[in-house]
DNA sequence: AATATATTTTCCAATATTGGAAAAATAAAG
DNA sequence: CTTTATTTTTCCAATATTGGAAAATATATT
């Protein structure tokens, strides 16, 4: 502690160190990617980008402006707006021919949402992580939760039909992330919950403040690894979270709060959960067969994508 | 030249200025996003990027980390290489939502790819350049020489049927910027080219090395502006282009060269040309009859596509 | 029309990023 | 198993980028 100059420069060396593995200037690009596909109906001033991913005005001025020349945004001269461009579409169609099932689930959840007015959306996992990567149809009242793009990590209670097929280790390892923060009534209850799902083909949850506000405290950030007081928020919201809202059991149980959504595997060539429809946005106050044909409706779509993408619902 | 320091003050002044408006960061990140977009199918090692966008492998590195953190890259870790990954596809799929024609064009593309057993691209307009927004289709030998997401000028012979319906000033304009170095036969069928195309509903052209060297050096990179050797070698190559490499009057006359591409028009509701559709890759030696099948059905999906959109064939 | 409000663009000192080289880790060949 | 050839990762001085404030421009309000 007798040479500051040493000090400071041990103390450089852990920052840079800390940072090494992470390029700024780049993540500010998909930061700014990620927010305008998250919205991707609504067109934002430079301002607004600014603000809403965390950058001053000079920055961002000259970021977008250089996107935008790379046909990457689109900027709308008049309003002086910026949203995806056409250089995104083509990267985003040159992606899709490596995930073959994804325009076919686009396709067919579009269908799906527009006969039965509700929403769809299909999320997959990479690295331990859910990514939302298609929604289709007209959003109600402030149902908004999930946007395209957006990344969670596969903690319960999300992400339960990529968990119910993956086998005992998984499950286990899943429900174990947060099997310290909750009641033993909502542990029983997850441990119960994926025969159930396997059995049934879907899994269903009831609307609720508590799983709702787990949702959003969940949405991880771009660049930046969580920190502490994202996990320690997340678990005290995660542990409020009551039985009916992970998993409804018995489905004439819902009449009073309403169904937060039904979800239903696409399985991929190997077995595996390629992807999760989600569905929400139903009407209020339906019966258990009302529900059922929600959620037979939302299978017989997952099958034919299985089916589409040749995929094999596994044995057992 | 008396005071150096204050000479050097203003060149780096000038320096500055003239990169006032690009990020070389934000550049790096859609470099490489456009090069993997361009080869789809390929995965590739970090110094093979490194090396195809001019990158050192340093920075590469931290690039390239920092984009499959955070999804848009896929990495494999056992072969240790990049590809397109998954918050490229959701990316991709919301800024659909803003260009609703492009997956239709898509789905109709791919059909007729696949039945005729050629390739089938779509591009589109923006900003003076014409962009490769999707290409489906097996590709035989190497006629690869659109790239989805590549950029091109518009100026002859590339983008012929977006220029024919756009009215006469446009034409002129388009005409008049190689108009100098084109020789005096290849100016008249320039011009004759229009209502030919207008007339036919399609435009078509001969293979021929001329062509194919004009196009392959017309590839527009991403951060900075061409500079003054691309503009000349360009148009010395446009200038060597024969009469129906540009456009074919006679269909009987292509015995022996062989299609190079049919293009036909995909309208919007407003009647302008809203995307592009180009087949290459059919079989030599066709008679005039085998031409204008091929041609037909081009057509036929392009008017399919015009009417999903709800576009409009323009009068006249 | 004039004022107020908000947004875009420019500028420069402070600072984080880059390129290049060298080290570590792999893969391939002997 | 050892050596050779690549590729990946780390490091630091050189340098290009950033944030913040202020100027210019546009939009809304009185």
């Amino acid at each position: 502690m007798a040479q500051p100059s040493v000090s400071s420069y041990l103390r450089m060396q852990e920052v840079k160190r800390a940072m090494i593995e992470d390029s700024n200037p780049t993540n500010r690009v998909l930061d700014v990617l990620s927010f305008l596909a998250a919205h991707p109906a609504e067109t934002f001033t430079l301002a607004e980008i600014a603000r809403q991913v965390g950058l001053s005005t000079g920055s961002a001025h000259r970021v977008l402006t250089t996107m935008a020349k790379a046909q990457f945004l689109a900027r709308d001269e008049k309003r002086r707006t910026y949203s995806l461009g056409v250089a995104m579409v083509a990267a985003g169609q040159a992606a899709i021919e490596k995930y073959r099932g994804v325009d076919i689930a686009r396709r067919e959840i579009a269908k799906l949402a527009a006969e039965l007015d509700v929403q769809c959306s299909a999320s997959t996992v990479t690295a331990g992580e859910l990514m939302v990567l298609v929604k289709e149809g007209a959003p109600k009242s402030h149902m908004a939760l999930t946007r395209v793009g957006e990344r969670r990590p596969l903690i319960p209670p999300v992400g339960l039909c990529h968990v119910a097929w993956a086998g005992e280790a998984a499950i286990e390892a899943y429900i174990g992330k947060v099997d310290f923060y909750l009641s033993e009534t909502v542990r029983k209850h997850l441990h119960d919950t994926f025969p159930l799902i396997r059995r049934r083909g879907y899994s269903i949850s009831v609307t609720g403040p508590n799983a709702g506000h787990a949702l959003q405290a969940m949405t991880l950030p771009i660049g930046r690894a969580p920190d502490a007081e994202y996990w320690t928020n997340l678990y005290e919201l995660i542990g409020k979270i009551m039985p009916d809202e992970v998993q409804l059991f018995d489905l004439a149980g819902a009449d009073e709060t309403g169904i937060g959504h039904i979800t239903a595997p696409v399985f991929a060539p190997d077995g595996t959960v390629a992807m999760q429809l989600v569905m929400i946005g139903m009407a209020r106050k339906l019966g258990a067969r009302d529900i059922e044909h929600y959620a037979e409706r939302l299978c017989a779509t997952a099958a034919l994508i299985t089916s589409e993408m040749h995929g094999r619902v596994p044995k057992g």
